[in-house]
DNA sequence: CATTATAAATACATTAATGTATTTATAAAT
DNA sequence: ATTTATAAATACATTAATGTATTTATAATG
């Protein structure tokens, strides 16, 4: 089960920190696994939060205006325990003024104000599948202690950007880098790498004298 | 010299109308061609203007603060008189934070807060060939009137959705429509059309009591 | 030309979003 | 375990943008 905090929502759903916190604190979009408790405190937002975020985003991207969005999310709330894949197929049809619900077997105008020529289809869908693409590669990039000697080296693994495979990067040891075509495959490398840098220490590179 | 009232500026760059008005009251960018002077007058842009618009408004869709647009738009009003070719080699690059302006010989840093990684490219000339594109196709929607029989009807010349062709539509005589591939065929058929109801009138359609 | 209808700006208020300093939870270092 | 550093929320203020009623210029009609 993914939870995600608020920066990392932020940069895949591409909204602002400040708009999750405004959204939040106006009771429109709140992090269902924890919710804010105070100063230093985290929130916590499940995927189907992340879905929410991501639908207002783009209808907000399309003219619509927010207290129109959030009886969209209100509509898609009351309809989804979990996005499941009937739901998958609804898609929202807007012009900016009007914003229609096409499911199956019904169409449902969640807001209508002025009547317009409908211009933009929003698939709930593609957004699910977008947003566990931007998922998978945020996750690329995460911590890992590897042993090597019996002692602990914090080391990043974060996705190539050249290829398709991952780079491995050691904190404590400048310029101790791996690359490997599998997570496992990149590990095993940055071990190696540590260990050799251990038999053959290059010279630390000072860092002022902050030390 | 083509000049355009806020509505129409506001369907060709996509910003709202009252963003514009805000913009504009706000000193950020004002219509060069007739300001506002009170209720019901109207502001004119120039092709010139739009082009500030729709450059401030693509920076404020990749996360730019207003403050540093403002920026960017007085260093373009400063090196432009007139969109001349140079300057359509102008590219903006932002992250959202930062925006750099590379032109031909320099590159220029226009607003520096914080460092990140430049992912967005925007060229000036881009903007201003998709603009000349926006304006071509509202141009396509104007009135024009025709005469038939030494009476003048008003027609309205709008794009044909369907095809590139133009439709054009009678307003006064219901129903009454014609389609060319061209403008000029158009207006032939149209009068055509206006002609035949002159001699076949269908029975107007009562419009209650609004007579 | 006069009257009516419509469009556009204005005035004022409200909502949406962001900036910035501060507090405190959480992570990292020792 | 303790201390320090960092991240995240909060408090408060400000800017950005929008809503809505009103005024008046402009367009359309007779």
């Amino acid at each position: 089960m993914l939870n995600f905090k608020t920066k990392t929502a932020s940069k895949i759903t591409r909204l602002s920190i400040r708009q999750i916190d405004y959204w939040d604190r106006t009771h429109f979009i709140k992090p269902s696994v924890h919710e804010a408790s105070g100063y230093g405190s985290m929130r916590l937002y499940s995927f189907n939060d992340l879905v929410q975020l991501k639908l207002a985003k783009t209808l907000l991207d399309k003219g619509v205006s927010l207290q129109k969005i959030r009886k969209a999310i209100i509509y898609l709330r009351k309809n989804m325990s979990e996005v499941k894949k009937p739901l998958l197929e609804i898609r929202f049809l807007t012009d900016g003024e009007t914003i229609f619900v096409l499911t199956k077997n019904q169409k449902k105008i969640i807001d209508t104000l002025k009547s317009g020529q409908l211009v933009f289809s929003i698939a709930l869908g593609e957004i699910v599948e977008n947003l566990k693409g931007e998922v998978l590669t945020i996750q690329r990039e995460r911590r890992y202690d590897v042993e090597v000697k019996g002692k602990k080296y914090s080391v990043i693994l974060y996705a190539d950007t050249d290829s398709d495979g991952y780079r491995m990067k050691c904190f404590s040891i400048h310029g101790c880098t791996s690359r490997g075509d599998s997570v496992e495959e990149a590990i095993e490398k940055i071990k190696e790498e540590i260990a050799k840098h251990l038999y053959y220490p290059k010279p630390a590179i000072s860092k002022g004298g902050k030390q």
